[in-house]
DNA sequence: TGTACATCAGTGAACGCGCGTTCACTGATGTAC
DNA sequence: TGTACATCAGTGAACGCGCGTTCACTGATGTAC
């Protein structure tokens, strides 16, 4: 590896990159600091990256992606056999995990939501958590557990709930709140967020 | 005005601090341009805040107390009379406020929901967003339109929708989503707190 | 197989940025006597 | 009422910060003949 050219180094840099990120957010990705890290002068990455924010979008392609992940495995956890009651576990699952991610991995949360130049940073399907609650939420309307009326739109009530109480809780006035409580009022929030599209 | 004593230069600090928090958000409130702004040497702000952050909390306060009346004017709108009636539309009002204050302001709303270093920032009663919550929460528990147990805790719910739904669409992925649609999205999911509270 | 040459992927030095903050100071104000 | 003096509220110059980005460059690689 002491050769000039590093060889592999566009995916070395994300990756020092998305650890920065997990440790410090947003601001933790400096480029110099990405480049340390690698092992590569300070300005190695402009051959990869037309400038900082262009990694930082990467790493938050990454970030969400691992969001995804995270859910994914959640809902396979799921061991619910009745379609109904099975789909509303699942609805339950993907919030939760979508929560705990955010407490988990603030930093990469914040990446994956911080206002980028590219605002729809569309990702591979697999790697979209909207994708994944529209997918959810289409069990619970084939499973009968909403009602014909509720289903539209109702990504828009799970992802707000879903966000806000992590965003709140995460930077918010709510930061101080015990763990166990907020684990409460997760599953509370989870209740009402079920009971709104019954 | 022209005198070496300015007389009332802290206040003219936070007012010039709030206008460039209007346009900017966090970031916009610089010491050195709240400084010329107020027609002051750029250090001068030092004899009235310890630093940066304690003009930012002052901002964040502000910003609060904004919030909080367009929230109380909004709620002063509601002309329904039949007290149950009466409840949902307040509640509604409030989480409509919420909102379209956010979209309004982001400046403000960002400055209000900034992590500062002091947490509860706690605003004297009449600026507390939350406290008003809590009030419109407890008239509907009055008018007998929200089950018992579930009153308790419904802040959460509330707050936690209503904030992620103004995050999502002010600098989340809902950003570009137009006006009209959005404000449907809203009244549906308004409708959608309105019915896991019941 | 050897060689010339284009292209690619790194390097090192330098720039400008504009800020927050500190320092030693000076002009204005209020108060005790 | 006048004056000495402590205190307060501003000033101007300076520092350090560490970054993102650009420039002209050089070492390595691959390919055509």
């Amino acid at each position: 590896m002491g050769s000039y050219h590093h060889g592999n180094l566009r995916p070395a840099l994300v990756e020092a990159a998305v650890g920065l990120a997990q440790a410090s957010g947003p601001e933790g990705v400096v480029l110099r600091e990405v480049a340390r890290q690698t092992g590569v002068s300070h300005n190695a990455a402009y051959r990869h990256f037309a400038d900082r924010d262009e990694l930082l979008s990467e790493v938050a392609l990454a970030a969400m992606q691992q969001l995804s992940a995270a859910m994914s495995v959640e809902l396979a956890g799921v061991v619910e056999t009745e379609p109904a009651a099975r789909a509303v576990a699942r609805l339950r699952a993907t919030g939760r995990a979508y929560v705990h991610f955010a407490l988990a991995q603030p930093g990469l949360f914040d990446v994956a939501f911080a206002g980028h130049r590219s605002p729809p940073e569309v990702a591979p399907e697999a790697a979209d958590p909207y994708a994944l609650l529209g997918l959810v939420l289409d069990e619970l309307a084939l499973a009968g557990a909403v009602s014909a009326g509720r289903r539209e739109g109702a990504e828009v009530l799970c992802w707000s709930a879903v966000h806000g109480f992590a965003v709140l809780h995460l930077h918010g006035p709510l930061r101080d709140v015990p763990a166990q409580e907020r684990e409460d009022s997760l599953e509370q929030l989870l209740d009402q967020i079920q009971r709104g599209l019954v």
